[in-house]
This record gives structure tokens, C-alpha cells and sequence, in this order.
DNA sequence: GTCTATAGAGGGATAGAC
DNA sequence: GTCTATCCCTCTATAGAC
């Protein structure tokens, strides 16, 4: 049993791949882009796995082999389209020098960008959320991940003098991760353009108050 | 108790009533009684109105007499349950005076307390809003209403020199209330006095950085 | 020979039809 | 109140890759 790591994430896992375990790797994602593709359309509990067996054309109980549960399907777009929390400890773990003006700003952007790349589907991974149980723990465990990268990052900041060191670094990340989430609520159904527009403004002016109460 | 009927929607509030309109109101309030706890159990989609109307012992005609959209039923619930957006009016009109240090946290924690409260229904309606137009719509007004309010006590406090002249008032207005919410979001699952707890924590440090960034 | 990707039958629960 | 359909999921069987 030397690489048997089914259990991993996809993006976490190493390259070398027997052909068969690439058939896998390829069924696993298509059956994930099928289902995420009739979730958008006809909602979580619109959409049965019979539905998605036949749109993906594979047996019923071939889904069940590669997620055990029908919430896997909707949670695994956390892992592939959203993406961004990968991004985010990429971002961050190479950051400790670039000051908090610089990096929020692009973080904030960067965050937004996927919220609306992925609009749709966020949608329903926010509306599904607040009534599954199972969903909810995946979207809360990883909004809980990235306050805790983003509050490390803010602690080195702080020891970097640029940050009060009185700051309150959980609920300060919290509120920046809230605003922007809810910021895309509210704005997800404008036009691209006038998205952009608000976006930008938005992510100046947040970022703004924010370091203006968090500065040194 | 004069003031009885502050549930009931401004545009059927005024004084005198008939017998006839009496009865009627108690009916209608009566049908979305029935719904939302309907909502609360099944979820908005797997909720029919053939259903409610057994359950409040009225004709299924009756419920459209009175709400034109089955949505309706669900949005009712903002101006009944949900009435802190009223509280929200009558507060920071008389507010006007009173510095933010003080107002910012009585209002963090009543509304908070309004959101628990009501938790059951309000995650119905947090997640039916994300795939529903007409309750995204209404909840989206209800907010923007909730910012434009604070932004205007937010602009009288900038006037009296307690918040600075350069201090965006609408994104830091929807900072304030993101904030809130998604806290919401995030520990509604948590037991009574768990939720307490941390409410009080967040509500003080989170005022804390909001205040630090926007005072003169 | 052993492992696994896949098909497909069917079970327990439940909601809706009659 | 019974019957049917459907839903999520489990179990077993098999073919073919290792």
C-alpha cells in the first residue's frame, strides 16, 4: 500500500498515476461536473442522483462509490471551481514581508473574482448550506480555514509593526471574510460590468475602513 | 398596549378598523403563522400550499387572495418576525445624539438577538433567497434599507465630529451589517449559552475594529 | 490471483396519489 | 388508509487492469 491516497483531495495529491487510477481521477470529476451542472440549474433537492447517473451516463451506484454521500457532490466544488482557499495559503504562506495595504486589497479582488466566476453554483452552495446540515459543516470548515490563515498572517503583520497589537485578529478577519461574502449576495445578479464597477469600489473603500481601524 | 399592531405592515397599520378588517388581518396573520412553521420544518421548495392551507383550515384559494406569490408567505416574515428592521427606524431617529461607542453595540446586539430568535426561519430565508428572485429581492431591499438608515445616523455622527469626514458611509454601514450576519450564519447551530457567549465577544471586539477605523 | 471500476438490483424511508 | 413512486443509499456480481 504505497500510494494509496484516494482519500486525499485532488489538488493535494501527487502526480504519478497508474492509467487506471486516471480513468478514476476523470469519472470522479465528471460525474462532479454533471451534477454541479444540474444543481445550478434545478437546485440540491430538485436534482436526484438517479438524474445524475443518467445525464452522466453511469450506474446509480457508481456515484456512491466515489462520494458517499449526495452532499459530497455539492461540496466537492469546494476542492475544484473553489479553488481559492488552495490559493489563498499559497498566497499567504509567501507573504509575511508584503504589508497588509498591498495584500488585502489583492486578496479581497482575487476572492471576489471566484465568488463570481462561480456564481451559480455559490448560490446554491450558500442556499443549501443553511439547511443541510452536512453542507454547512463543509462551507463553515472552510470559511473557519481561512479566517485562521488569513488571522496568521495579520499576527505576522502585527510583530511587523504595521498592525496594532491591540487588534482583535479573529474578528477583524471575520468581518473582512463576511463583507465580501455578503457583498456577492447582494450584488451576484447585476451585469458583468456593473459588477466590476461596484466590486472594485467596494474592495477599496472595505479595505480602507479595515486598515484604518487595524493600522499601527 | 397601544402599540399592538407595530407587526403589522405600514400600509395596514392605520387606525380604525372594521370587524370585517379585523377578522381579516387575524386571518392573514393566522396563514403566515402556519407557513413559516411549515417553512421552518421542510424548507420553502418542499412545502406546498395545498399543504399550508390544510394545516391553517382554509382553502388554498384564500392563501392567494391574500398573498399573490407563495414567496410572499416567505417574505411576510420580514415585516412581522423580523421586526427589528422597524425597531432599526424608531432607534436611530431619536439617535441622532447619541455617539456611536454607545448606539453601535446595543444595535450589533439586537440584532442579533432578533436573528436567534427567529433562527429556524431565518436560515429558511437566508437559503431560499439564494436560488429564489423574489425573496432575494425582498431581502436585498430589506438590507439596503437597514444600510441606508445607519448611513444616514453614520453621516449625522460624521457632522457632529465623532466619525471621520473621510469615512465611506455605505460600505462601512454594509461592513457592519455583513458582519452580523454571517456570524449569524456561522453559529446559529451552537447551544443557547455557547451562542451568548461568543455574540457578546464578537459584538464588542468587532465594534472595536469598526469604531478604531472610523472615528475622527 | 488480487484489486477496483462499474453495473444493476433492491432496501428502508417517505411523500403524494387515489 | 392503502398503494405507488421516488429518493438516497447498500450490496453483490463481474470484467478487466494490475
Amino acid at each position: 500500500m504505497k500510494r494509496r491516497n484516494s482519500f486525499i483531495p485532488e489538488h493535494l495529491r501527487d502526480e504519478p498515476r497508474t492509467p487506471r487510477q486516471e480513468q478514476a481521477a476523470l469519472r470522479r470529476a465528471q460525474i462532479v461536473e454533471v451534477a454541479l451542472g444540474l444543481f445550478a440549474q434545478q437546485g440540491f433537492d430538485g436534482t436526484s442522483t438517479r438524474q445524475i447517473a443518467q445525464a452522466a451516463g453511469v450506474a446509480e451506484g457508481l456515484i456512491f462509490h466515489y462520494f458517499p454521500t449526495k452532499a459530497q457532490l455539492l461540496t466537492a466544488v469546494l476542492e475544484t471551481h473553489h479553488s481559492f482557499a488552495g490559493e489563498l495559503r499559497t498566497l499567504l504562506a509567501e507573504a509575511a514581508d508584503v504589508p497588509a495595504s498591498t495584500m488585502l486589497p489583492r486578496l479581497a479582488a482575487g476572492w471576489l473574482d471566484t465568488l463570481r466566476r462561480e456564481a451559480d453554483i455559490t448560490a446554491v452552495l450558500f442556499g443549501t448550506a443553511q439547511t443541510n446540515i452536512e453542507v454547512g459543516d463543509a462551507l463553515r470548515t472552510l470559511i473557519a480555514e481561512g479566517i485562521a490563515r488569513l488571522s496568521a498572517y495579520l499576527q505576522l503583520r502585527m510583530h511587523a509593526g504595521e498592525l496594532r497589537a491591540t487588534l482583535p485578529l479573529e474578528s477583524s478577519a471575520q468581518m473582512f471574510f463576511a463583507s465580501l461574502m455578503i457583498f456577492f449576495v447582494a450584488h451576484r445578479l447585476l451585469p458583468a460590468d456593473e459588477w466590476q464597477q461596484r466590486a472594485n469600489a467596494f474592495v477599496d473603500e472595505m479595505v480602507s475602513v479595515w486598515l484604518d481601524g487595524a493600522r499601527a
